[in-house]
DNA sequence: ATGATATAATATCACTTGATATTAAATCGC
DNA sequence: GCGATTTAATATCAAGTGATATTATATCAT
């Protein structure tokens, strides 16, 4: 157990790690991390459409309308035809969701806490700062068609079925 | 873009765009990420069964086999059944993986050079040192009942069905 | 030794997620 | 203005993933 590993592995677990630790406490207020990352940039640009917000929380707009049907129906946020625009939504928040948006600010402050638990401050600082410099380098390589990648499928994990031939 | 955000939803998406980043450069060889992982840990355990390499890597059992049903059929690992204990397989590396784990190698070192473009070598390396640690405090809560969590579900993304009460 | 319990591997099923298609309405080129 | 293209939202379907059940075998307590 906890034998050092390759960076990459080690960022995935952590990531991981931390979702499943921050949804075990939000499960007082039944929202997952992606609901509560949607009602936080929702905060501040109600009145964007599911395309713009789903843009803005790099969520895939299909999965943006399963996560508002949810909380429409939580009554956390509102859809409301936009008059400009009569294919778009405008999204707002509803009166419900500003004590929720408080009770996750905590959340986050909790969790974030018990994991850098000894971690000095200027180490997290450090650490926020590269985490914020390696997102924008892999959103710079994931624009730029520089790097050239191959063009075939995903990997699967499962068996392919037989092949015939 | 880029506006900066909750450390734990940047954490989330750095990792997974570290994957798929990954997973591009990977394509060459067919495997994800996860496959990958097992391949590297098996080379320093060959010989262990399934479930102990399931939990030195962190894979839920289950989807252990769903790996190595696939890489077995990829003829980079064998599983041969244990002498001392007829319920369990002992698991191999064939001569295909070993060129394959070169590979990877190769890949992890890319990917970690784009992702930390630009990062002095000292700030990697505090990086690294409090990525650990935050394993080593998240997985201390796991295993510590400690923190006291309610026992309800796990709240779904899609709209529960109407209740018919 | 023997029944009770635990463990290894796997099957099954339900739920999640992502890719693509669909539909309606906007915008663009002329 | 009018057809071609693009965009917003959503539906549909296939694949991934996790929880639990299953089966065979091992271990433990007596």
């Amino acid at each position: 157990m906890h034998r050092p590993q390759s960076l990459g592995f080690l960022l995935k677990e952590v990531s991981r790690r931390y979702v499943a630790r921050f949804e075990a406490q939000a499960r007082a207020i039944s929202l997952t991390l992606m609901q509560c990352k949607v009602l936080v940039h929702l905060e501040r640009t109600e009145g964007a459409s599911q395309a713009r917000l789903a843009e803005i929380t790099e969520v895939e707009p299909m999965m943006m309308v399963r996560l508002l049907n949810r909380m429409e129906g939580d009554k956390l946020i509102e859809r409301r035809s936009d008059p400009a625009d009569r294919r778009a939504r405008k999204l707002y928040l509803t009166a419900k969701a500003k004590p929720v948006l408080e009770e996750i600010w905590r959340l986050a402050g909790l969790v974030r806490g018990e994991m850098f638990e000894a971690v000095p401050k200027s180490d997290r600082e450090v650490f926020a700062r590269v985490l914020e410099k390696a997102h924008r380098n892999l959103c710079a390589l994931e624009r730029d068609p520089a790097a050239k990648i191959g063009a075939s499928r995903k990997p699967r994990n499962r068996p392919q079925r037989a092949a015939l031939a």
